[in-house]
DNA sequence: AATATCTTGTCTAGCTTTTGTCAAGTATTA
DNA sequence: TAATACTTGACAAAAGCTAGACAAGATATT
């Protein structure tokens, strides 16, 4: 299931943190990237062609010049950009594992096996890997996802224990978090809060979302799971955040959460979006209505609706 | 496939801690390096030769002049750092005494004031900091206990929020969690599982629990927060742990918590030792006793527990 | 002890290259 | 019609290069 949308180049720039101009003019000076065009002419950008985008800023930032490092490819540069992070590359040194491309089937196929076999370790040491062979979407949207939802189900099916699951969610939120981290902070980026309701124990969703925002250029403050209505609201007026992301997962029909939403909706600021996202969606969708929120269904929706938001805010 | 990338000058300057024009004057004056030239007469430096500066810039800083060691080889250089090493070894501890004069009820003010600002990334690079300046013992004894004590307080004292306490509960429990996987894994070593009992939220003991064990030569696996007895039996069975770690923090008279400890002794097979620590642990002293556990009050004394248990396990 | 010399990090001046930014003119979009 | 994107060309700030000067400290010489 190939991604197939593309992403016009003031999208890219909020994305990557480079001005339009920077990016046009690193394309005529050195072709760091050849977006396809539209019928008129517009630059349109992959993911791929993105990320690349980033990966140059991170490095420019970090002392090299552009015109030294702009034809080098997307692992040359994420093997730059390691040598500069010695936290990094301690971990990942510790694994060397063969090299060919497996497809990331196969490479969730072996986090499951190191999950039942309660291998901690190694689990982190695949998706470490994973995270410098895939692009970030590609990343969260076929490995995280799809493992955060194969491991809840195959708990629902008894195919697992909960020790197993619980010590994968402790190494994939590890690793999400630190994901998180390691986005650079634009002091001028509009914030997003997320958080999981009262009540929402799992917090895996709210942490994709926070990934998914802070890869987008929005500052991210995360505050983990099962937050009242009282506390996300009083988090997001004193930093004046413009979104705060819900993730609602499991029960599909709780009194308790709905009315927490309602609360929730009466005590944020005005201008303050609501998105909700999460398998349980589908139970609340009156009262997300009713209070105005934005359903998100993955984490494509997701970057997209948080784009149109900032549009909004920015007229 | 190397990649044969070189670095300007600007970047080795970084790594290397000398600045440009210092590099500069040493390639002049000694040949110390040649890096090549770009088209355009810029210096471009190999791997090798970042290695070269550094190292001379460590024997620089041990005294040696530069005139004298300029020409040596990096095999040279190396052997001769090596043989300064006690020396070495006494001068960067007087450094790093006088730089840690900003004490560690200091580094645990500056987490107070970033956990109030919901500044993540701050407490974060402050803790990250600290593990580099600190010993392990002193890392988790005086910084981590104190600070995850003094955040529940502050948070029963109602001086901060509830989202406070989740920020600095994730930034912690992250930081905790990569300290705990950093540990190389020896195979040979004894198993020691750690969790909290089901009802048990808080994670932090156990995993502090973990980190001192994983330094003291133990192969830990982590489980998390609130596991049923018989998960914690099965685990401890399939992977024939010698250790279960178990951290009770809050309520202080838990019947449900009793019954839970009483099954987990029943279920746990035989020279299975269970070590308990946490706050609340004065509450449960009378089943702990029964079911022949073991309770720590500190890290330090949960380090000579373990210390005594692995030799009774070898004789 | 005083003086000369050497060592070494830091700076300046003048030049070239690199790179971010902008403006002008045209085309597209909403 | 207003806003945005495209191309081209121009410009100026930033950063690299060389050569050489200078000052403070260490070492040697008288």
């Amino acid at each position: 299931m190939a991604i197939t949308y593309k992403y016009p180049i003031k999208v890219v720039s909020q994305m990557t943190g480079l001005s339009v101009h920077v990016i046009r003019a690193w394309e005529k000076r050195y072709n760091v990237v050849e977006p396809d065009r539209s019928d008129t002419n517009r630059r349109l950008y992959s993911e791929e062609e993105i990320e690349k985008l980033k990966l140059l800023n991170d490095a420019v930032h970090h002392g090299h010049n552009i015109g030294g490092i702009a034809n080098l490819s997307l692992e040359e540069l994420k093997a730059l950009l390691k040598k500069d992070n010695p936290e990094l590359s301690k971990i990942t040194a510790a694994v060397v594992k063969s090299e060919t491309d497996k497809s990331v089937q196969d490479i969730l196929t072996e986090c499951i096996s190191a999950i039942k076999n309660y291998k901690a370790k190694q689990l982190e040491s695949i998706l470490l890997n994973a995270s410098t062979k895939l692009t970030q979407p590609i990343l969260i949207e076929e490995l995280i996802v799809p493992l955060v939802y194969k491991v809840g189900d195959m708990w629902h099916e008894g195919e697992i224990r909960v020790a197993n699951e619980h010590l994968a969610s402790s190494v994939i939120r590890s690793f999400m978090f630190n994901l998180l981290e390691s986005y650079s902070i634009n002091d001028s980026a509009p914030i997003m809060v997320s958080a999981t309701p009262l009540g929402q124990e799992h917090e895996l969703g709210a942490l994709i979302a926070g990934v998914v925002a802070a890869s987008s250029g929005w500052k991210v403050i995360y505050l983990g799971s099962s937050l009242p209505a009282e506390e996300i609201g009083a988090v997001v007026s004193h930093l004046n955040a413009k979104v705060i992301a819900l993730s609602i997962i499991y029960p599909n029909d709780d009194p308790h959460l709905k009315r927490e939403l309602k609360k929730l909706h009466q005590l944020l600021p005005r201008g303050v979006c609501v998105v909700v996202g999460g398998r349980a969606i589908n139970g609340y969708l009156d009262i997300l209505d009713e209070i105005g929120a934005v359903t998100v269904k993955d984490t494509k929706q997701l970057r997209l609706e948080l784009e149109a938001i900032r549009e909004n805010k920015y007229n």
